[in-house]
DNA sequence: TTGAAAGCGCTACCAC
DNA sequence: GTGGTAGCGCTTTCAA
């Protein structure tokens, strides 16, 4: 690996200089800067980034802890993420847990050590707010991102999708088309991230006097198999139902898929709805009706909070960021409810 | 930050016998070593990566290049190649060039500046083979993963898959079942990635007297979108085909919905088969017959060939390391044609 | 068994 | 303008 120092050597000049040239770091006479460029090309020198990060006390990487990037919406938001840090002289780190709390550790732990200077939770039902408390009091930059309730905000720094929100606009869409009968498949356990989104349905739905009892809801994971065995539990469960709300857009794909399975029509024997608008719901047939996040600013929103909180005073109040509300996309799978029904 | 003399003076040691506490490098007295952990843990130390990986003259770091982690079989890969490199001590970054040449160079620069200690770069149609050259010249272990034909190995190390082999199997399955009338969607340009997979698709029909003019095929990206308005295109140009290959899972997506939006009922009207075997193509309804590729194999090759690489002699030949072949998956998107076709 | 000291490659500060 | 030099936090000889 060529050095700093060889590359001085080579232009007959010192580090310092070198380093000047390469910084753009004024002082440096024509002639010079332009030896040791050539010098830098010749020898093919890239500068160490060990080295530049330990002298200036930081990398220049931001991490992102996801559970899982084989769920699509993280490598969607990821990219998001990715543009945003570099936008700002960053690299990102993606690191995936698995869903493994020893793994979240580890990569923890790695920041905690310097891998990279702040890091970026994304919010999911396993993750322990604690651990990033202990993180955060050690003097690391973390920031909570998809909180999904602005009203009640984590103990940490966080960027906030109102995704109660999310349910209203949901059961408001399918009241408007008449139905009536609706069912709900959750993609998280009850006491889950999801139920601020089950909440805002269930509670719209009472508003116009339209019950939606435990027994038209099944809780599950955020995966398009989950969805569908759910969808089939639901729907041989609970006949007659027109409308089927999904917390998520990959179990809203897999209530899809039952309903085809069963032979129902989509949306003319049933209409399906889903949350968030990862690609994949407008590149399925039907297209999925949803609820989109508002990824992009998400994302971004959390690489400046990351960002302010690197340089921030230790014990200011805990800041948090909220998004645009989430907005209704009407595709496909969604309509009128069959008239005999 | 705590650093190793902060915890050195509180156990009332030296930095050396931290370090040696730390890294269990023997010769280190029971109780010495019992204050010394408490230290560590009272202080809530953690190394410092960026210092250890200057001393050490390495960052306990793999990369990543994935030109788009939008297409899933990236993060798929990407997790595959995370376990391997994690088991192997290495962090993992992953680098996505969203296609964009500056960007790619900028993060192989980052690489050349010891940002990891190699790189593994996923095989796409635009990856510029001499820029990597480069790079390997200047020192940086490279790996290309996923080479499409063993038999034409690349200028560089590489993991290879003979996909050549995935056209054929495609081809023999279709035969088999007794398809004549058929077409192809490629999922990449004609001189590009996918030409050999196509190749084998048509050497092996043509071994069995069943012809596949240029007519017969349409060339576009690896999307689902343009899977299935090639789709539209072809079974519109070429009334009576029976079957399609579609040298990727997302094009052969895209054709399955092109297929349903023209009324088709699959396979009963249309076979419908891709190369890759993403997690989507089991997830669909019809659930996808494909060709698939040893992916968890081609990830851990790429990690051990890397790691080889690292510690490798510079001037020894190019290594090829080649996986098992693919192999057929079949599902419900293949079946008999119509007995009147 | 422990300590002292020399760097890893770079930046930044202060002389010249 | 340019050079010398002191560290950043750590590991690793070599002495004690």
């Amino acid at each position: 690996m060529t050095t700093l120092v060889e590359v001085a050597q080579a232009a007959g000049v010192t580090a310092a200089t070198v380093s000047n040239v390469l910084r753009n770091r004024g002082k440096v006479g024509e002639e010079t800067r332009r030896r040791v460029l050539a010098a830098v090309e010749a020898l093919g020198y890239r500068p160490n980034l060990m080295a530049r990060a330990l002298v200036e006390g930081k990398p220049h990487t931001m991490a992102l802890v996801v559970s899982s990037i084989a769920n699509p919406f993280y490598p969607e938001f990821a990219l998001e993420v990715e543009r945003a840090a570099r936008k700002l002289g960053y690299f990102l780190l993606v690191c995936n847990t698995n869903d493994d709390p020893a793994q979240e550790r580890a990569y923890l732990d790695a920041v905690g050590g310097a891998l990279a200077q702040g890091v970026i939770v994304m919010n999911a039902d396993f993750v322990q707010l604690d651990a990033l408390q202990d993180l955060r009091r050690r003097g690391v930059p973390v920031v909570l991102c998809m909180w999904e309730r602005p009203q009640e905000p984590p103990p940490l720094p966080c960027v906030a999708v109102d995704l109660y929100q999310a349910g209203v606009l949901a059961a408001e869409h399918l009241l408007r088309l008449g139905h009536r009968r609706l069912g709900a498949v959750s993609g998280s356990e009850p006491s889950g991230n999801h139920k601020w989104r089950l909440q805002g349905f269930i509670d719209t739905l009472h508003k116009a006097d339209v019950d939606l009892p435990q027994t038209h809801i099944r809780f599950g994971h955020d995966t398009i198999d989950e969805g569908r065995n759910a969808a089939h539990s639901l729907l041989a469960g609970v006949p007659g139902l027109t409308a089927v709300f999904a917390t998520n857009d990959l179990p809203a794909l897999g209530v899809l898929q039952a309903a085809a399975e069963l032979g129902m029509e989509v949306p003319r024997d049933l209409s399906v709805i889903g949350v968030t608008d990862i690609q994949l719901a407008h590149q399925m047939r039907p297209a999925l009706s949803t609820v989109a996040m508002p990824t992009a600013e998400a994302a971004s929103l959390a690489v400046q909070l990351l960002q302010s909180e690197i340089k921030a005073e230790p014990d200011r109040p805990l800041p948090m960021l909220v998004t645009e509300p989430p907005k209704l996309v009407v595709r496909g799978s969604t309509g009128k409810p069959r008239a005999d029904r």
